[in-house]
DNA sequence: CGACCGGTTGATGACGATCAATCTAAGTGG
DNA sequence: CCACTTAGATTGATCGTCATCAACCGGTCG
């Protein structure tokens, strides 16, 4: 949150409080499954992980990926049972707390409660942007679209991340994520490649027209553009 | 939100404070526009609205309908642009009031600013679950899920409402908030008919068989199963 | 009355799913 | 160290869902 803000010690104390413990996850382990109750929120410390639903029909879509600094959970806490599978994509840390911990903090620190919000409503966006994606755009603009959110959502955390990086998914996972098959998104890969607009090799892909890309996958950042002057002042 | 929880006076006044002014609203009214800067927010109070986006090739996504009580503009008053469109359905009464109302609320009243956050994310749970729909799910039960959207939500403020409703919406705006065409839209109405889970006359929609089409959508009710319990005390 | 909007229906085609086979790299156990 | 297994990537062939294009109908409004 120290991204967006300032934060007074009073408020940094406040937000340490969350991470007193810590978690270590494998690959592919799950922190929380679809309907089960949940009393705790976490904080995301390390690695990949994603959110995802299962329908009846067996088919999987993914609804979020996490990164460093994401809390995980909010929408589980405020059900009794929780919405969506919390799983790990790569080896991860993540810190549990208390939902009344989350309580507190709203109690006692205004501005962060208003920051929760902040994150709330750009993960909001960030979701109709996939929902027009999947609505009213190609295969091809689709992945597009992935793969410029993972690279950008990667450098928030790794700066010395540019237009090369390391996947981390599978071809299954990325169409998981964008409502095609693993066969059909391994196509659009084939036709960016083809396209000039990226080149891939051993897991890794590289942005090489990152403009094209942008322009091709309707993607705007939604980390950038904010206008945060308004939010209340920190009581302490 | 005084159905969520019981508000003290101090939190019924200050949520009253919001709703002072009043803006009426044509059918058609565009009350924000995509890019647009806007300072405020609103309470709707009275008609149908939705938010959507136009992709730079003209089709239009649909994001989200609104119904009375709901809060408008909260994604667009952290962002200096508006993510988003908002437009009048029917013919509308809201509420403007500037953000620095709803600062004053986050920094007086920690309950309110929960429940804030509360609403935040059923929207945000609902919108993965037509993110799910519009990945994973056939056309017919887009269609049906969003029938059983409206309904739910209509009947929220008005308890008469029962199996037989007025869409309020053309078809191409069916089409434009699940992903399909106008034409398709239409044959999955049919369909629906057909199969003998709902009936059609002169705008108005009967669910004939309300779980048979809940079951052929994957829908859930996500303004049930709330565990609100743990919510900060109100300061006053 | 004519124009227009929205709904309805039919014919055709494209995009992406499905099914199936092959290939590669990374383990794993003998 | 090598045979074997396995997960994932790749490619081809075929199929189905939904888009597109086009025509027509009915009600409403200027």
């Amino acid at each position: 949150m120290g991204e967006l803000v300032d934060l007074t010690d009073g408020e940094r104390t406040a937000l340490e409080k969350l991470e007193e413990r810590q978690r270590p996850l494998r690959r592919g382990a799950v922190l929380l499954r679809e309907n089960e109750a949940c009393n705790e929120l976490f904080v995301l410390r390390k690695g990949l992980m994603m959110s995802y639903v299962l329908l009846d029909d067996g088919s999987r879509q993914i609804l979020r990926f996490l990164f460093p600094g994401d809390m995980l959970g909010v929408s589980s806490a405020i059900y009794r049972e929780a919405p969506e599978t919390l799983a790990a994509l790569s080896d991860c840390v993540v810190s549990p707390f208390d939902r009344a911990a989350l309580a507190e903090i709203m109690r006692e620190h205004p501005r962060l409660s208003a920051l929760v919000l902040v994150y709330s409503q750009i993960e909001r966006v960030a979701l109709t942007d996939r929902l027009a994606a999947l609505g009213r755009t190609s295969a091809k603009a689709r992945v597009a679209a992935l793969l410029l959110e993972l690279r950008n959502r990667l450098r928030a955390t790794d700066r010395s991340i540019a237009n090369v990086f390391a996947l981390g998914l599978t071809q299954e996972e990325v169409g998981d994520a964008t409502g095609l098959t693993a066969v059909h998104v391994n196509r659009m890969l084939r036709q960016l490649a083809e396209d000039g607009l990226i080149t891939r090799g051993s897991g890794r892909v590289t942005l090489e027209d990152e403009h094209a890309l942008a322009r091709a996958a309707n993607y705007v950042n939604r980390y950038e553009g904010l206008d945060l002057g308004w939010l209340p002042q920190p009581r302490s």
